[in-house]
DNA sequence: CGCTGATTTGAATTAGATCAACGATGGTGG
DNA sequence: CCACCATCGTTGATCTAATTCAAATCAGCG
């Protein structure tokens, strides 16, 4: 396979003119792009195993990039409530979630929070650049849940990039995905009315974080986190009484269902999602418009 | 320089071993390999160029990059009110902006339409992957002014970036562009009065496209385009008149002024962010808390 | 058991969307 | 050059929806 072959050749290259100048600057590289090279390699000829690593996520194809290259990554622990980083903390890395629900969110006008982003067990998070060094964190991130999380700085991501190909596209990947879910909560701030907005929120949530409840394709579905009102609140800019009140309306309107453990089960999510869009199902059938 | 060397290095090596299985899918592409190492050399053996080089934008370097590699690229201009793609087309491209400003926006609820970024000079747009090659564009985007835009298929982007390590950061560097301002678009939705979010938005629009009146630092600033109260009602999911009446209370403050050609000065960019924050003045010197 | 925090409900208040009307502006076509 | 029309900016009145304030219930936890 040409594969193996392009990698070697690439990986070798690398480290004969490009590498060779790193050395004085950062001890250890030059070695970790031998490891790099042989690993790559081995991984290659074993069939079986580059046949499975097509179909990895692109996010484990580059944490596995890293540790080919031997690139020296903080793999950590937290538990629920625990701080990974907060606003203001240099922004010299970036984050990947291995497991678990983190979510991050930022101050303002000194004592609101708002939710950005809600991710789970994938995901990278921190901000999403490879030169900003010098800045600090906008945001503050925390896990949900139990979480694993892999910090990796910026400077070892834009080495890799510049090495290796496919890291590239892994990155590049998981960024896209993350402006995707940014773009879809944006969607969801333009609706006026606050049951709209929940109705989107949950809808998404729903298409995320949602465990069908039967291999039916447009069954309930239940939100696999626990969320309180407040954050709900957070995410679509209202408050914890105005979401508690739409819930109420969503739960007549029978679209939605809270479990005794809390968790929202979404009854019709595509009566959810329609809901969203009209504002309201005021009209239930008036499909023929014009 | 050893980067001179590298970037034979690399290029060559790909070429041979990477790029020939390549051949014969896309005929050409080995002709514009050999044209890109050529080129790269040429470059940088002209030391005043490389120097220049370092200074460029990310932009300009990931489309010299594919200039190099003599890959096909679509230039196009555009008039004012010129649409440059529909939600629906096809986004198997990206669009790089050169001059101009352009506007994207999204549809929903059948009639309401939401201004999702507005770009100046630079910047890319279209779904912003380099993978959902079948999908389809979930927004449209317009010229504001004149434009000139560089449409690349995704394809191309895809194969530069397994090629080119430069030009994968400068892609990277783009896309984290657009995600801060995204962010920073998001942030401001999240305000609930409407003066608020206005301020926000004029605060942003200042710092991305303003233009200082004097060298002080801290002095008027000026935002260079024309904007209607419809358009920026529509960045703020509000209303013409709703914006209206808060461009009288940002007057009447005297963060803001309205020149004779309805462009909008801000007098003081730093108050009018902190209205933004506090949601008012209501309280002028109140430092001191707790 | 008495905390604390989450949820729920209600009443009062206010912000903003909607509707309507008018002058100003700018472009079009005769 | 002017009549015409569409869009823009502005203002006021009205009405709906959401925030705010307040208070009661409920749940989990040390």
């Amino acid at each position: 396979m040409e594969n193996f072959a392009g990698r070697l050749a690439s990986l070798l290259s690398s480290l004969v003119f490009r590498g060779a100048s790193e050395v004085h600057r950062r001890p250890g590289f030059a070695v970790a792009l031998y490891v790099a090279a042989l690993c790559g390699v081995l991984a290659s000829t074993s069939g079986k195993g580059a046949g499975r690593r097509m179909s990895e996520s692109p996010q484990n194809r580059l944490l596995r990039s890293l540790e080919e290259a031997g690139l020296r990554t903080v793999q950590r622990r937290y538990r629920v409530g625990d701080e990974i980083y907060a606003a203001g903390a240099p922004a010299d890395s970036l984050y990947f979630l291995l497991s678990g629900v983190v979510r991050t969110c930022k101050n303002y006008g000194d004592l609101k929070e708002a939710t950005t982003a809600l991710l789970k067990d994938e995901g990278v998070f921190g901000a999403l650049d490879l030169d900003g060094e010098g800045e600090s964190q906008q945001e503050t991130a925390e896990a949900l849940t139990e979480a694993r999380v892999v910090a990796v700085r910026k400077s070892a991501l834009a080495w890799l990039v510049k090495r290796n190909p496919e890291a590239s596209l892994a990155l590049l990947s998981a960024f896209s995905e993350r402006g995707r879910q940014a773009e879809e909560l944006h969607g969801i701030l333009l609706r006026r009315e606050v049951a709209s907005r929940l109705a989107g929120l949950l809808s998404t949530l729903g298409e995320r974080f949602g465990r069908r409840e039967a291999e039916d394709e447009f069954g309930p579905v239940t939100i696999d986190i626990g969320l309180t009102h407040r954050q709900l609140a957070d995410m679509i800019a209202s408050t914890r009484e105005a979401v508690s009140k739409a819930m109420v309306e969503l739960r007549c309107e029978e679209l939605i269902e809270v479990r005794g453990d809390r968790k929202i089960v979404l009854l019709d999510p595509a009566a959810l999602s329609r809901y969203a869009e009209d504002g309201s199902l005021r009209r239930k059938s008036q499909p023929a418009r014009g």
